[in-house]
DNA sequence: GCCAACGTTGGC
DNA sequence: GCCAACGTTGGC
């Protein structure tokens, strides 16, 4: 059992959103950076834990807690020509990019990204490094019940 | 919109 | 294999 951080626009795909979907899940698609995609691949087990960030918004933070539903499987837009992201370097035969299904879990209270900053058990957060923009990125177990611990203090 | 930091590409 | 140029990310 391991623990992820995986970022999400709100704008694309909000942590209500996957709240919303049918069965609570969704496929992660999209993910186009070798190092997050090898975190995929080869780190992440169905079950893993997953903490939900909103990025490139008004308010970054952790938005839920999810899991990993399934084992990775070809990201279906990677073939699509009419997809954002298409990549004209892959094929059926040979893909690039992979997908896994992540169903949202819990709610609890927005964890906006500055209160992370002021957290000392948090300062070795992949997340929290600076130039970090990494889209998937590994969670200590530590850092995981912290956070837990702080999302569950105020329910939405 | 700005800009720092990082990743990728491609010429050599 | 180097590295400059370019593109992207993402907080502010």
């Amino acid at each position: 059992m391991r623990y992820w951080l995986m970022k999400s626009e709100p704008d694309e795909v909000s942590f209500d959103d996957v709240l919303a979907a049918p069965k609570q899940t969704v496929a992660w698609y999209g993910v186009r950076n070798y190092q997050a995609r090898n975190f995929m691949r080869d780190g992440m087990s169905v079950g893993d834990g997953i903490l939900f960030y909103h990025s490139s918004c008004a308010v970054p933070g952790v938005a839920g807690i999810a899991e990993v539903a399934s084992s990775p499987y070809p990201d279906a837009t990677q073939f699509d020509a009419a997809s954002h992201y298409h990549d004209p370097k892959a094929t059926q035969e040979n893909p690039r990019w992979i997908s896994v299904d992540v169903r949202a879990l819990e709610a609890g209270r927005f964890l906006p990204l500055t209160e992370m900053r002021g957290i000392a058990a948090l300062d070795d957060m992949v997340l929290l490094q600076k130039g970090s923009r990494l889209s998937i990125s590994p969670v200590t177990a530590a850092q995981w019940n912290a956070i837990v611990k702080l999302l569950r203090e105020g329910k939405r």
